[in-house]
DNA sequence: ATAATTAATGAACACAGTGTTCAATAGCAT
DNA sequence: ATGCTATTGAACACTGTGTTCATTAATTAT
């Protein structure tokens, strides 16, 4: 099982695996899906494929796998906050270049996200988006008496929480909202808070 | 498989199912877990396990609908909102008793959140909060001119996917913020807004 | 208490999928 | 052209599934 193998042979058969293994997952719980479907939809032998994988799940983790880790490189780090200010370009910009990678992957993350039977992917995904989140807030070190440590630590999980629930609506919503669209509103409820960007008022406020 | 006996033998059997299915979920893989696993658990010969479900997806879908439930009925309506204005005491009033309901159901909602292998429970149970928060606050029809449709559609959707990875998040770390706390926060961010409740200022602000 | 009813048992069955082996064949790299 | 190695396909033992059936046991109704 030499996994970097530049033989013609092994990377046509791989390609053809895990091709046909996205379309099956379009098409199929991932639970209903047979190491011998995967083999007949890519037109190999049975026993090729344990040749490449140890089982499906080995499979599926490989795809996942390589998948992610493209898109955590659209998590390189910027400068959102100068001076404890938030810069709205920047992270508007941010949450832009998230909503157009996932456009651009489509296929791997319909197949990802959407089929039943697949319980790991988006707890990958958040653990990424929470990463990301955890290392872009927690060093702030806020320095004024506000910066309630608990809410330090909460706000990552809500946040990176909240992203995953927005892209999966939007995929299932054919992306018929604009990316830019997206990323603005995003930023509205983000700044001006859940409530108020709907335009509620509190009783202990002035008008 | 009539579903509604009052014979005592049935009901044993199936609480003694229902009981160390729930064991083995905290214990293992969902999709590790085999008929025969369940039946010698339960003490009971395998062909019974049969007379009572079609297989262990429906065991597991029994299970977890009957939990949901009785989570649902917590989500009974109240009036948060008179005149636009939030009503601080029954928003945070409402998230307190969702994370006492989860603390009182403890087993169950381990074994549901953390089996790798149910995917469809967080589906579900974001359902379930989605539909909960957009029946909240879609009828509002906020009058002035700033509610955005979009946002309006938004909204419920990043709430509620919010709200599961902020349940989910507490339990992980053994509940040892108290329901109190985590719902005041939670209030904290839902009105002051995420980036604000950090003590974060904006550019286009006066301070 | 007894009879009638219904649930549980356990062994057997055919079936489908798994993961491995092996000799034969085909394709690739040099 | 040759040596290397990936693929093939058939066979194998194994595990789990879902069903059946006669037997036994528990519960309910009288």
């Amino acid at each position: 099982m030499a996994s970097d193998s530049t033989d013609l042979r092994v990377l046509k058969t791989r390609a053809a695996i895990q091709s046909h293994f996205l379309d099956l997952l379009l098409q199929k719980n991932f639970n209903e899906i047979t190491v011998k479907d995967i083999a007949s939809a890519a037109k190999i032998g049975r026993g090729t494929f344990y040749l490449h994988y140890e089982d499906k799940y080995d499979l599926l983790e490989t795809v996942m796998e390589e998948g992610l880790a493209e898109t955590v490189d659209k998590f390189r780090p910027h400068e959102y906050f100068v001076d404890d200010k938030v810069i709205p370009e920047r992270v508007v910009g941010f949450a832009l270049t998230i909503f157009q990678h996932f456009k651009k992957h489509d296929r791997f993350f319909r197949a990802m996200l959407f089929n039943e039977g697949i319980p790991m992917f988006r707890h990958r995904m958040q653990s990424l988006f929470l990463t990301k989140f955890r290392t872009e807030i927690q060093p702030l070190q806020v320095p004024s008496e506000k910066a309630d440590p608990l809410i330090l630590e909460i706000l990552p999980i809500f946040i990176s929480s909240a992203m995953i629930g927005l892209v999966s609506w939007w995929f299932e919503n054919q992306m018929r909202i604009s990316e830019r669209e997206m990323a603005e509103k995003l930023f509205l409820i983000m700044t001006r808070g859940p409530l108020r960007a709907l335009g509620l008022g509190f009783p202990d406020e002035r008008k």
